[in-house]
DNA sequence: AAGTGGTCTAGACCACGAC
DNA sequence: TCGTGGTCTAGACCACTTT
């Protein structure tokens, strides 16, 4: 049996871990099986159940195991036959992918009806809505449109320079002063209606990423919607699921 | 101050959070501050530094803090303009939703070459390649279609009613020995060619989610890629970033 | 009653950053 | 040097499941 090096700069809950990941990735411990108890591993490997707790919890998160009280513990499915998508702010998602971010705000007005979507959603127009239509781009090229409608608060002033760079709940934060608390959206594929494919100096007819959002506030109330459409030749989400490193 | 409740059933290390929670998202603590320390918490709620903590690891899990050793703890940006998707295997997913999960092999071929965007990822032909496409339906609708390219082992035999079941890592393993452990995919929106379009019984030009998978050795080649093919107006992807309920 | 995971405590030592 | 977060320990009590 493979022993913790209690001298290695990897910390033991860590090691313990690549040591039943391994065990796991390898076959000798097969999808439904039960793991060691807490108190067994804390004996075998010479480790305080605390530590070996804190490596069972970082595997459970990864998928590998899960938990039953007073049942025991035991091996996941392998399952790599899964994706997981973090969509970033537009901000954040290029200057990580080392871009130059572009805002361009199209269109900005009043309106006294929500879109259907929007009412579906369960908005209210209340005083009225704030709409407006931003492009995004990344050095220069177009990425994405966005669409954004949200609570108008009668005698606030209208801050267009707000509106095209900043994110979405700060912009309903300053003007409504509400702070929106929940974040719904969903994600699919369609084809870009005229006006936004002319935005996005896309062919008629090209597939766009369709991503529509809902802010709710604290009563669970929506407060703001928005839908963007991304180029689907020049957006895309990348998952990545891999084994511990050895070492870190 | 609020103080944390010992009598109740929710633990105080969640007590915790939902307070530190509430200060940020109603304004109290701003994005960019720091908070108190870990002793200082410790000694305000009366807990011990270790439950301080593991209040803390779930408020960074969330993303509303981030700690730095020997700097301190601080508050991140509120940052709901941002969206987690999980992509479940097709069984989990349908069976999740309440549907009738069904497949339906369509083509199972031995070949000599790649297609090209595999030979971009790395993968070699080998022995040869065994490649299949397969329906995906929910209660008998089309949804998905997906085909699968993995290595050939000569004198292996080629079981059918696997490849129409089971999930391809499952497949892989049981064909080449070899378990996959890692899984690299890439999301994007496209038009869905004459082909698939057929079979998802979608019309020419329809959007589709394409997905675009690679499994990984443990010595890091590749040695399975496939593509999934969604109709859009079938499947989408759903994100909820909400705060943290009260009691639980 | 015995065994399991879930939570908590009080104290220790370490690595890192700021002074 | 001091304060910060990161890790570990040894022991306790609880809730849940099985016997």
């Amino acid at each position: 049996m493979e022993r913790i090096n209690k001298n290695s700069f990897t910390p033991p809950f860590y090691q313990l871990a690549t040591i039943l990941e391994n065990k796991i990735l390898s076959g000798q411990l097969k999808a439904g099986e039960s793991l060691a108890s807490e108190n067994e591993l804390s004996r075998e490997y010479e480790l305080s159940r605390t530590t070996v707790r804190k490596c069972l919890s970082l595997l459970a998160e990864r998928g590998l195991i899960s938990t039953h009280q007073g049942k025991g513990t035991f091996v996941s499915r392998p399952s790599l036959d899964r994706a997981e998508f973090l969509m970033e702010e537009f901000h954040t998602h290029l200057t990580n992918m080392g871009k130059e971010p572009g805002y361009r705000l199209v269109h900005v007005q009043f309106l006294k009806e929500l879109p259907e979507f929007a009412v579906r959603l369960g908005m209210k127009a209340n005083q009225g809505i704030l709409y407006y239509c931003r492009l995004l781009m990344a050095d220069n090229e177009p990425i994405a449109v966005e669409h954004k409608y949200m609570q108008y608060i009668k005698g606030r002033p209208i801050l267009e320079n707000e509106f095209q760079y900043k994110a979405f709940s700060e912009v309903i934060m300053i003007h409504t002063d509400i702070l929106p608390v929940r974040s719904q959206a969903i994600l699919t594929a369609e084809i870009a209606g005229e006006f936004d494919a002319k935005l996005l100096n896309a062919a008629q007819g090209a597939p766009v990423l369709k991503l529509q959002q809902a802010l709710y506030a604290g009563d669970n109330k929506p407060i703001g919607v928005g839908i963007f459409y991304y180029r689907g030749d020049r957006y895309s989400l990348v998952s990545d699921i891999h084994p511990l490193r050895g070492e870190r």
